[in-house]
DNA sequence: ATAATTTGGTTTATAAAATAAACTACCTAT
DNA sequence: ATAGGTAGTTTATTTTATAAACCAAATTAT
């Protein structure tokens, strides 16, 4: 009857993350937190979650002198989003 | 760029109520039960939740002499899904 | 008749999640 | 040197979801 949804994607900032990390190939820390008007701290938070779920890859690197976080989407996240998608579909379609 | 998901309708089990609400015109605790595979507790707080947004209209009656909780969706329930399920495809379609 | 069991729930307690506030470290300009 | 900004992380608080415990009435078994 009705899909299980994916927890760790069925939570709207990190379905938010993920969905810009799948349209935009790579972002920074800076930029997703601009596109989706979330706190630091509460990205930071939301990001590591991805990552420890191997669904994004996170590189610490440095733009000039400051520190810069690149996110990633992995196969894994991708396979997840599609999965999570199709997943939906169970209750949206009638 | 990401449409707000409405917190009250962004949970699995409430999703799942009013998803079956919406194609079956009326339902029963039980059958709403037997649907989602959801604990009588739980289902209980999320019909509560739904009922007092005004989403959903709750009636108790007796089938025979057991007790009856019935489920509608009102007018309300259907524009606030309509505009969860819009909403969500800002961060499902690309 | 009365004792267990089941049904249809509600209430309360606990676990998990989201969010915000506080903090670190480093840079920049005054 | 200190005041403010950037790029985050950590910690604490609030909210939410879920499960466990409970209740009342009905049914079944003894």
């Amino acid at each position: 009857m009705f899909k299980e949804l994916n927890p760790l994607l069925h939570s709207e900032l990190r379905l938010a993350v993920m969905s810009l990390l799948l349209s935009v190939e790579e972002a920074d820390f800076v930029y997703i937190r601009q596109q989706t008007g979330a706190t630091a701290g509460n990205l930071s938070v939301q990001i590591e979650k991805l990552s420890s779920a191997g669904y994004v890859e996170v590189t610490k690197t440095f733009k000039g002198k400051m520190p810069c976080t690149i996110c990633k989407m992995t196969p894994k996240g991708v396979d997840a989003f599609e999965e999570y998608v199709d997943a939906l579909k169970s209750y949206i379609m009638k």
